[in-house]
DNA sequence: ATCGATATTGACACAAAGTATCACTAGTGA
DNA sequence: TCACTAGTGATACTTTGTGTCAATATCGAT
């Protein structure tokens, strides 16, 4: 395994942000602004109704589509992740830059985020007894933190 | 890697899986047996508004929740997976008996099964690293199958 | 075979999560 | 400043799934 690391560690800046929305050619508009520091604000996973409802009231209400629309344009320009549990809910983790994975606290949601992926060697392996040509894997982790064995 | 097999050799027979539904204390009824004949219909992965779909009309046509329900029972017993891809569509591949992870191909649905799993070890780093308690993971592969490849 | 407790069913209403429309607004480059 | 067009958000809609509850079917016991 090649590195854990604490999510805060990925974070980007406000500016690194709004530098990649240029760059892919989004207008930096108010709503979005909004939505970005809101997003920036979140240590942990939240899903796209939270969101929503954080936003969606208040002096400056955003609409809750284009609350998806943004997370929808925030993880292609991979500022976000969007992690699907197995239960079939996704949340969103900010920051993701790169191939990374997660591991994630059942109970209070903690993150950790890990750049190992013990999935290449397979991957081949599978390739070549299917000859399936192989595009993507999706792999998570899911267990209960430290802090929150600790807490019963 | 241990093994890759094609999903007909997982699939139960339907008094196998009538013996599970009795040791696990449910009831045999008719409803019950039109939605377990349904699911051992299916070659490949089905949603489960697709079987909703095929089983509200007919003779014997069998309701909404009953549907789901059957589901979460049967995927309780191990006679399905349910899989969740990356959009967050759950889809169920009958036939789930131990530890196993699929290969799914994005165009045409057809999957295959595989028994190896190269987490343990990343899970025991990832364990003395964090001090996680770890108790599941979520491991699917997406590509696109030989035949799929060749119809262009 | 009949009975009674209760697991199960399904119509219905409801909820959650996300998407399509479209008139209006606001960024942006010129 | 202007014109072009990306973006917004109210609204209505869809999809997927869940809660309720009176009616029914199953099954072990008699
Ligand atoms: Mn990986
Ligand atoms: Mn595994
Ligand atoms: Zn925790
Ligand atoms: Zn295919």
């Amino acid at each position: 395994m090649q590195q854990t690391q604490n999510p805060h560690t990925t974070h980007l800046t406000i500016e690194e942000i709004e530098h990649r929305l240029r760059q892919h050619g989004y207008r930096l508009t108010g709503p979005r602004t909004v939505v970005v520091d809101a997003v920036l604000r979140h240590q942990r996973p939240f899903t796209a109704e939270q969101l929503v409802a954080e936003l969606s009231s208040g002096d400056d209400s955003i609409g809750r589509a284009t609350v998806y629309r943004t997370l929808e344009v925030l993880a292609s320009m991979d500022v976000l992740t969007r992690i699907v549990s197995p239960d079939g809910h996704p949340s969103y983790i900010s920051g993701a830059p790169g191939h990374r994975h997660h591991l994630l606290c059942q109970v209070c949601g903690i993150t950790v985020t890990f750049t190992a992926c013990p999935m290449s060697e397979l991957i081949s392996t599978l390739a070549d007894e299917t000859k399936f040509q192989i595009n993507e894997h999706t792999l998570e982790v899911f267990g209960v933190c430290p802090s929150c064995q600790a807490h019963q």
